[in-house]
DNA sequence: TTGAAAGCGTTACCAT
DNA sequence: ATGGTAACGCTTTCAA
């Protein structure tokens, strides 16, 4: 292989000038730097990274640690992974996966051992084991999504509520005023998860201050059927649904609204607030998702500036979610309005 | 941090004594071996990473390409990601993930560099880029997956072809002797694909030679209804499906069966051959699946035999499909098999 | 069975 | 503007 020594002597500099030509970190003169590129490239030299690593004592990787737990939805995952993989290269990082029960194992080791100088933690559940490792380590971490506990801890995530309050005002705008929100399905709103439950306080609550009726229902499984049934029973007035909730529901909505003889925008308005939209999607609704587009960006560029040792301070960035129109909201029907 | 140095000092040892106790590389006293791994464990030793790989030539890092242009399925490269993850770690190696358009500069870059040891590549589709790539790297490189041109590499990959023989000999069993498969839809094909095209040929060369009637159609776009109704205008007896197709075609196919008043499995049987299987379906049907655990150990296998200099010569390794009944085969109405 | 010391290839400090 | 060289922390050869 080709070291730095081969191209100081090819060139006929030092094996410092070589450095810095290559890096940039101290001024070199125009016309040696250029021997050296040239020379340097001429060779295929490029610096060994174990070598770097020690040196200059980081790494240039961050972990990324994304649990697979079964029930979560593995698109999902690759999503938010794939999208940190990107940023991060952006800054000169490569990201090292971990996965599986070895998430937390796996977080210590790569701390301990300096294989990363920082860690993405992703799919962040409310009571997440990884806040407290995370501030057990000396290296910088940053969440996306926001734990129970999360003082002392950097956190990236999307506005739920917000994204709830722009959804609701979509609806609004075009005249609805009987609004549903179709929530997790009930086998997770046993855990008393953190977000679904502020996003449904968030819509109760944003709901009651423009004025208008709402009812919120979760499915009984993970399908939309009963959720829809209960709805129309509880509130028949309904003219436009909130979606925040699981995919079946989602795929099964619009055949189990054909049963009840809507047809989607002109009977009913829909719109899904906080929620992943997989492309694989037969029925695409207007959204305002949760795009690893957002967070992601966000979340390296704060676990960059922390590995430069100039990060921002522990605390919760929430950026706000996109409108994505794609036709399924519209006017409420005069029927719903007269009343 | 705490060094090599630091526990030698404190268990009264050389350094090569510690490291020796800790790599268990040649044989040390139980005495001394026991008293050093208990300092390493009371200072918190962990060896750094970059030091380790730099003296040892290995960085005992894998890179995973998966290359993500917006048409494949998220979903199934998270699912081969992680399972190379965890076999990885079975074998004490971490993982890179590389991709984007990253995955060529990616694989130059950290073989160069000695970032990674060995790289596995995913994803690979026919004339892919990477193969010339994998040729010209002096690390070892697997690939999940058979290119084009494979020759001088080594590929692992499912043995789609005797899944369709083994779907068919499943619906033969049952008393099926009309059988229909439907493959990819005219959009996918017209970039004739490696897999797919062998498919179909093999499952009309074993329909043949089986003395069955068979027939391959292809969905106009992400749904079942064209070729459902295309297969039964071109073979009416047909009793039983083999599905080697999209996710959209798989999840639409129930309710295009039911349009045509049959119900799985009393009235047609499914059953899918060398597909993913998303585990959100509604609807799961038999299958000899696409599993991620069935290749990737092999793959990694080989590849950690390859970095240990020890590997296999280039060729194809092919794994035979696992049976996942799931109730959508039954045995061939009456009426079918009296004409 | 153990120790001393020579690398491994860079970075970055100290000189010039 | 450039060069010499001491770290960086570990593995591994060579000696004892």
């Amino acid at each position: 292989m080709v070291t730095i020594a081969d191209v100081a002597r090819e060139a006929r500099v030092s094996i410092s000038t070589v450095s810095y030509a290559l890096t940039g970190k101290r001024s070199i003169s125009e016309e040696t730097k250029k021997r050296v590129i040239e020379t340097a490239q001429r060779l295929g030299y490029t610096a060994r990274a174990s070598a770097r690593a020690l040196a200059a004592n980081r790494s240039e990787i961050v972990a990324v640690t994304a649990p697979f737990h079964p029930a979560t939805d593995a698109s999902a995952h690759m999503a938010f992974a794939m999208e940190i993989t990107i940023q991060a290269r952006a800054h000169d990082y490569d990201t090292l996966l971990l996965v599986h029960d070895d998430a937390l194992a796996g977080m210590k080791r790569s701390a301990a051992s300096a294989l990363a100088d920082g860690i993405i933690v992703l799919d962040v559940s409310a009571n997440d084991e990884r806040a407290h490792v995370a501030r057990s380590l000396t290296c910088p971490v940053v969440f996306i999504g926001v734990p129970d506990a999360a003082d002392g801890l950097v956190c990236v995530d999307l506005d739920f509520e917000l994204a709830i309050r722009l959804a609701v005002d979509a609806l609004v705008e075009h005249g609805h005023r009987a609004i549903a929100l179709i929530s997790q399905p009930k086998a997770i709103m046993q855990r008393e998860p953190n977000f679904p439950l502020r996003m449904e306080r968030e819509f109760a609550r944003y709901g009651a201050q423009r004025g208008l009726h709402v009812v919120i229902v979760h499915p009984d499984q993970d399908h939309a059927d009963t959720a829809v049934a209960e709805l129309f029973a509880r509130q028949p007035s309904t003219t436009a649904l909130v979606l925040s909730t699981t995919t079946g529901v989602v795929d099964s909505l619009d055949a189990t609204l054909a049963g009840h003889g809507l047809s989607i925008p002109s009977e009913i308005s829909v719109i899904t607030a906080g929620m992943m939209t997989p492309s694989y999607a037969s029925q695409q609704f207007d959204a305002f998702p949760l795009e690893p587009q957002l967070t992601c960006p966000v979340a390296v560029k704060q676990l960059v500036e922390l590995m430069a040792g100039q990060g921002p301070p522990p605390g919760v960035t929430l950026v706000a979610p996109t409108y994505r129109p794609r036709g399924t909201v519209a006017a409420a029907p005069i029927t719903a309005s007269t009343p």
